[in-house]
RNA sequence: GCGGCAGUAGUCUAGCUUGGUUAUGACACGAGCUUGCCAAGCUCGCGACGCGGGUUCGAAUCCCGCCUGCCGCACCA
């Protein structure tokens, strides 16, 4: 019990000051949902934004935003539907339920997949193939489909599926994108949205949803040329890696090695993959997540995707649910673009014009969970001291940036705040108001959620057009002449200038 | 999906064994007073038995179903 705590504190706090809670709650709640408040969205919203500083931005990827909803025939191409729709059996005497097609393979050594469930029904008899687990009589075959299934229109009632990932909406467009990119390879294309998969049994709250909201990026490159053209930046980079050959052998075993060793010694399978292990690690730094906690962990042949040669999951530490994976890198090949171009009947090449010949373009495909991060940056920025608990977000993660009180609710203090919140409002900071309480209270309400600096008006404020800047992780505050506060929020955002050189500092009472 | 345990205001919680006045307390929140910089104090206020059914004169309490959560199994491409 002791063991979580710090994960139900966080909890308590995220449902208490509206970051997220379980959807639909008046009528019991589903499984597998959760709602972001206000704050949460605000949070949430400002990771998308720096992922996008990271990809969109950095990178130079096109954004694109494609539907969620995706006819049958797409994504049959794809090989989701045969990938998601695993027929199940459950033992009869002991419940537990497994793959048939594992089970089979697993007692007679033989393949059964693409049987018809009649056919597995009659092979599972045939071979008495029982429950691996206790020898029990096993019940009848059933289809589990992870995918959510709906009609498209009236009538016809079309098959379509909410899709399972982003990234089919990009490899759909990849004629007019590659267009779009003049035949420049290597080129990305990033769609940040909802995805779509109905578990079995989500646990594990906000880590396992079935809605959630993912940002991937598919980039392009000729299969020949794999390499990234600002490689020699990230070249030094270290990581952290556990390969599968050591989880094969159960070991434990870390790799740590630079980015360019990495693809030397063929750890990595190339450039552009080793590249994007390190702009991933960046990225969950950037966002606050302590570099000691991350790792990537290398999927073995049997948990990789139908798609992919090549898995490396970035994975954050937790005190609740131990190794999360916030990220995954996958080499997809010419995989998705090759099952298109045979199933489209498109012709999915590409013309490179400095090799005089065609190309099929391969994939590697960052992928990442917002959902998760956003969790794991919540359980990472929460401190408890003695008679203080508070946010430790980075300033510019923080959902409420500033924080505007009256010290007392009288003597044209409010009236002065009020002039001071709408000028920071006009200047577009995202500042939040408060007079309830002692000061000490509402110091206490802004830390909790991660506001970084208050400013407080008081006695001096109307004499001499000065107020106090507090900071959050410091407590310390500095006193600053009005005029100047929107550039010195600016700078202490941006974390141009130290707290220290942002005005004359104030001394605390129990100081002086 | 299976088995075990659980669900009381925004949050945590007493009451449940042995059915019976107006469902306990704390914190939080709102209004007012107070407060001259770090969750102080005073007054007042808001607010709950997960949902549905059954047993009973009477159900938070006993029984059943569902939903949700936790633990174990399975699943997690």
């Amino acid at each position: 019990m002791a063991v979580a705590k710090k994960h139900e504190e966080v909890m308590e706090l995220a449902k208490r000051r509206g970051f997220i809670w379980p959807s639909f709650e008046i009528y019991g709640g589903v499984a597998g949902f959760y709602d972001f408040g206000p704050l949460g969205a605000l949070l949430k919203n400002k990771i998308i934004q720096k992922w996008r500083e990271f990809y969109v931005v950095r990178e130079g990827f096109f954004e694109i935003d494609s539907p969620s909803i995706v006819p049958e025939e797409v994504l049959r191409a794809s090989g989701h539907v045969d990938h998601f729709v695993d027929a199940m059996v459950e033992c009869q005497k002991c419940r537990s339920a497994f793959r048939v097609v594992d089970l089979v393979l697993e007692q007679t050594g033989k393949g059964i997949e693409g049987m018809s469930k009649e056919e597995m029904d009659r092979f599972v008899k045939e071979h008495k193939v029982r429950c691996s687990d206790c020898g029990g009589e096993l019940g009848k075959i059933f289809d589990f489909n992870a995918m959510f299934r709906t009609a498209i229109g009236p009538g016809s009632q079309r098959v379509g599926y909410l899709r399972p990932e982003t990234a089919q909406g990009i490899f759909i467009d990849f004629k007019r994108l590659q267009r779009y990119a003049r035949g420049k390879l290597p080129f990305g294309v990033v769609q940040i949205g909802k995805g779509y998969r109905n578990e079995i049994s989500p646990r594990q709250g906000i880590i396992r949803l079935r809605e959630f909201t993912m940002a991937e990026a598919e980039v392009f490159f000729d299969p020949e040329d794999p390499h990234h053209p600002r490689f020699s930046e990230m070249a030094g980079e270290q990581l952290r890696l556990w390969r599968a050959c050591d989880q094969i052998k159960d070991r434990e075993q870390l790799t740590e090695t630079t980015v360019e060793q990495a693809v030397e010694r063929k750890v990595v399978c190339n450039e552009l993959m080793a590249y994007y292990l390190a702009l991933t690690k960046r990225f969950l730094i950037d966002l606050g997540i302590p570099n000691g906690v991350i790792r990537f962990r290398e999927q073995t042949p049997g948990q990789r995707a139908h798609y992919s040669s090549e898995t490396w999951d970035a994975e954050v530490s937790t005190e609740r649910f131990g190794w999360v994976e916030v990220a995954g890198l996958a080499y997809r090949t010419d995989y998705d673009l090759s099952r298109h171009a045979q199933f489209s009947k498109e012709d999915m090449t590409i013309f490179s014009a400095d090799k005089k010949r065609k190309v099929l373009c391969h994939v590697v495909e960052p992928s990442y969970g917002i959902d998760r991060p956003f969790y794991c940056l919540l359980e990472h920025s929460y401190v408890s001291e003695k008679e203080r608990k508070y946010l430790r977000l980075k300033k510019e993660l923080a959902p409420i940036e500033v924080g505007v009180f009256p010290l007392l609710n009288r003597a044209g203090m409010p009236e002065k705040a009020r002039e001071v919140l709408e000028g920071l409002k006009s200047r577009g900071f995202m500042v939040e108001y408060d007079d309830a309480g002692s000061i000490g209270r509402r110091y206490a309400r802004a830390d909790e959620v991660g506001t970084p600096y208050c400013v407080t008006i008081d006695h001096r404020t109307l004499e001499e057009d000065t107020l106090t800047v507090r900071d959050r992780d410091a407590t310390s505050q500095v006193r600053v002449k009005i005029e100047e506060l929107p550039r010195v929020l600016r700078s202490l955002l941006c974390d141009e200038i130290p707290f220290s050189e942002a005005g004359e500092p104030v001394k605390k009472r129990s100081e002086s």
